[in-house]
RNA sequence: GCGUCCGUGGCUCAACUGGAUAGAGUUUCGGAUUUCGGCUCCGAGGGUUAUAGGUUCGAAUCCUAUCGGGCGUACCA
């Protein structure tokens, strides 16, 4: 709709011009700035330059009227244009907002160690990331969802050390000694329970054992994960294995030729010279590879395997990061610009206002399987992908309990139900419905058809801007006129019923299709929460 | 110290990326409706957009400085 109108001006002014949506719908479905930065190459005033404007305008199919309102200029989109739009989108809901894209594009996110259940903030990453694969896939992109697995170093071998500790003090009821850093939580227990029965008893005691150990666990760790991310809707394509990676390494190393060299017995990667504070080492004095070792043949092989774009997820601690590996990048000769990093900002929950408790069983952290039992996977999707993900987020869990319109799924969710039961009850037949003509809907109608078509725009910007945000917002507005709309006007039984039905359908279908993409499932009827 | 992200009503967040009167929810108070609803709708109150300058037709948004906060500053991942 909007790449229509844009198409019109740029054809009738000769240039690329900025289209937005006006604050008081009273001013017009859409209207641009132009005049004013016209002004200085004209050497007119912006005021003069608009009625000029609008005036040439005439007669256009596609708008009712082009007016021209203290130097903007406004469009009102004609009522055959609507109406045609929206009966299109109602005979094609699939394609609704879809466009065939010739981009491949590769979005690594989440990647979270296999040591542990996923805690509060990977899940914020997980769904950002998961929100923006939805958008890229309905907007026709080849985008593929990737999780690094980071199964090799130090953090392993930990894995095995503490579920040895764990059986030994818990299940043989050994006094044992904890060194300063070790995992702790109740999936010990199982992983403990689990390796009784793959490995017996014995393998606790044996030092030597503790690699097979982590070995085994960190899969069984996966498979938590794997579970988590599935209970949230979440769901990946391709999993890349860090272990499987250093085989590679020789060759990756040969290739960035000049970008890496030797100092003081170890390998060194010049980053410096590519804007990072300094050198870093990638292989250390005793042989091993460092992390970002690994990091580099992962990004190399990414860039092998060929795609137009590469989007990576983040933790905001992560942010230094970023130069080293645009470095190696550079180095191996790709151009560094197809990465983009994002980072998901850090979490904090508040529960009734106070800061929420740290489940004492998981050790230190809040763990994203509790607060999906304690709010449901939906109600969590929304939150994370509500607030932009750059900025620090608090929220508060009480809120997404309450059955009213201060929790925005419920509101949302509610719409969508209204519109069903109203369906449900027409006088109509589907028939008439379907037929019916959107013309002369009345204003407020018109208002609401309007806004629901909206929801292409809304979907393309949220994901260019990757600002997912914009999408909630948009469908909680949406909700709001719903609301107001089914509380000013009665339908069922007038004579405009079978329109009115027809455009509520509309409605629906962006409530739902925007849903689908947050990874929610409309309902079409409201249960009482049980209990 | 350096790097980086940020600072918007009491609280949690928006603001179409430089546009029209800075908007929602929550809280408080008052009203309306009761077309399946435990809902829903309307109104009122609340703002020098951290502070001080600058850029221009126009700034919450861009630039500079100051203040305050998060994160980072590994041969850990």
């Amino acid at each position: 709709m909007k790449q229509r109108v844009s198409a019109l001006l740029r054809e009738k002014l000769g240039r690329e011009v900025v289209l937005e949506k006006p604050r008081d719908r009273s001013f017009g479905h859409f209207a641009t700035p132009i005049a004013f930065s016209l002004a200085k190459e004209l050497r007119k005033s912006p005021m003069v330059i608009a009625e000029e404007l609008a005036a040439s305008f005439g007669d256009v199919e596609e708008f009712a009227s082009v007016e021209s309102v203290k130097g903007y200029l406004n469009f009102r989109l004609s009522e055959n244009f609507l109406a045609e739009y929206a009966s299109w989108a109602l005979q094609n809901p699939a394609e609704f907002a879809t466009q065939k894209k010739n981009q491949k594009i590769l979005l690594e996110f989440v990647s979270a160690n296999p040591t542990g259940p996923l805690h509060i903030g990977h899940a914020r990453g997980a769904v950002y990331g998961d929100t923006l694969y939805r958008l890229a896939k309905h907007l026709g992109y080849d985008i593929t969802a990737e999780y690094y697995v980071n199964d090799a170093g130090n953090q392993i071998d930990l894995l095995g050390l503490s579920i040895q500790l764990y059986a030994r003090e818990h299940i043989l009821g050994e006094d044992v000694e904890y060194p300063e850093a070790y995992y702790r939580g109740e999936y010990l227990e199982d992983l403990a329970q689990g390796a009784i029965e793959k490995f017996g008893k014995e393998i606790f005691s044996d030092e030597s054992r503790q690699k097979e150990l982590a070995m085994w666990a960190k899969d069984e760790v996966m498979k938590i994960i794997v579970k988590d991310l599935g209970d949230t809707n979440i769901f990946f394509d391709t999993f890349v294995n860090e272990s499987g990676l250093y085989a590679d390494w020789d060759r990756v190393m040969q290739k960035m030729g000049d970008g890496v060299y030797e100092k003081d017995g170890k390998v060194w990667i010049a980053s410096e010279a590519k804007g990072d504070d300094h050198d870093r080492v990638v292989v250390r004095e005793d042989g091993r590879p460092t992390y970002l070792a690994g990091d580099i043949v992962y990004h190399n092989q990414k860039f092998e395997r060929g795609y137009d774009h590469y989007i990576n997820i983040w933790g905001a601690d992560h942010h230094g990061y970023i130069p080293r590996v645009k470095a190696a990048i550079e180095y191996l000769g790709y151009d560094s610009s197809k990465l983009e990093v994002l980072l998901s900002q850090m979490v904090s929950l508040l529960k009734d206002g106070e800061p929420y408790k740290m489940s004492k069983r998981a050790g230190n952290v809040i763990l994203m399987s509790d607060i999906v039992e304690e709010i449901g996977a939906d109600a969590l999707r929304f939150i994370f992908a509500s607030k932009k993900s750059d900025t620090a987020l608090e929220f508060d869990l009480a809120e997404f309990k309450k059955q009213d319109s201060s929790n925005p799924i419920f509101y949302i969710q509610y719409a969508h139900a209204r519109i069903q039961t109203l369906l449900s009850k027409a006088e109509v037949s589907k028939d008439e419905i379907a037929n019916a003509s959107l013309k002369n809907l009345g204003e407020q109608a018109d208002t609401l058809l309007f806004d629901a078509l909206l929801l292409p725009e809304v979907v393309d910007d949220a994901f260019h801007s990757r600002q997912v945000q914009k999408l909630p917002d948009y469908l909680k507005s949406l909700a709001a006129s719903l609301h107001k709309f089914y509380y000013d006007v009665r339908m069922i039984g007038t004579p405009d019923e079978a329109k009115l039905l027809k455009m509520l359908q509309v409605v629906a279908l962006s409530l739902k299709t925007g849903l689908a993409l947050m990874g929610i499932e409309a309902k079409n009827r409201m249960t009482k929460e049980e209990e």
